[in-house]
DNA sequence: CTCATGATTCGCT
DNA sequence: GCGAATCATGAGA
């Protein structure tokens, strides 16, 4: 389980989403440890996405994570209640970045269960199980992540992604979800996600 | 099963 | 003041 390093996030938000696809998500929060799979993955191209908060290169105190050095994380408030999670890519300045849709987790599920619907994992409908993590909102409610740790190195502790296990997996690519405002930008395929995991917020 | 709607905060104009 | 990289819920088919 080591640490993937920086030189790993130093390439474009499309490259880097399907190199996300299938590793592990570290999260360390009140002594625990919180793994999950990645599963599903949007990239924003940054500069002329117009889907991208970072469009034109719009800097502004919300965006300025989307800036710093590949291998942060940017996480924002959306729709004033759920926050979304972002694996920042590119280089510095090259405000790219990848948001995490789906998750599949691997270890604390009555933790993750208890944050998301206030029961054990045990008590839990199958709906309910498919509903833990397989959304951006979701997944940060499952795992307890909010805007307090925006910016944070995926080479220090907190948060970090490892390698994962050697299978093989068919991706999709797809549109994005939740950007209608984007013009042509919308039906761009750069939603990708394994095709046979039961984490997907959309078909 | 498929819609439609309200929730709720903050960043930006 | 507007609207957003979403989700839960409730109505109808």
């Amino acid at each position: 389980m080591d640490k993937l390093k920086r030189s790993f996030y130093r390439k474009s938000a499309l490259e880097l989403s399907k190199d996300l696809l299938g590793k592990f998500l570290v999260f360390n929060k009140n002594n625990k440890k919180f793994i999950a799979k990645i599963v599903e993955v949007e990239a924003y191209m940054g500069e002329h996405d117009k889907a991208s908060h970072t469009y034109m290169n719009k800097r502004t105190k919300r965006t300025e994570t989307m800036f710093k050095d590949a291998g942060h994380a940017y996480v924002y408030l959306i729709y004033g209640i759920y926050n979304c999670l972002n694996i920042v890519s590119g280089d510095k300045d090259l405000p790219q970045g990848v948001l995490l849709r789906g998750l599949e987790p691997m270890n604390e599920f009555d933790t993750i269960s208890l944050n998301r619907f206030d029961k054990k994992y045990n008590e839990l409908s199958k709906t309910q199980i498919k509903n833990l993590t397989n959304g951006p909102g979701k997944l940060t409610q499952a795992l307890g992540i909010t805007r307090d740790i925006n910016g944070c190195d995926l080479t220090d502790d907190i948060l970090y992604i490892c390698e994962g296990e050697e299978t093989e997996f068919e991706i999709i690519e797809s549109k994005r979800v939740g950007i209608d405002y984007a013009e042509e930008a919308k039906d761009f395929l750069w939603r990708f996600y394994i095709s046979d995991s039961n984490y997907i917020s959309k078909r």
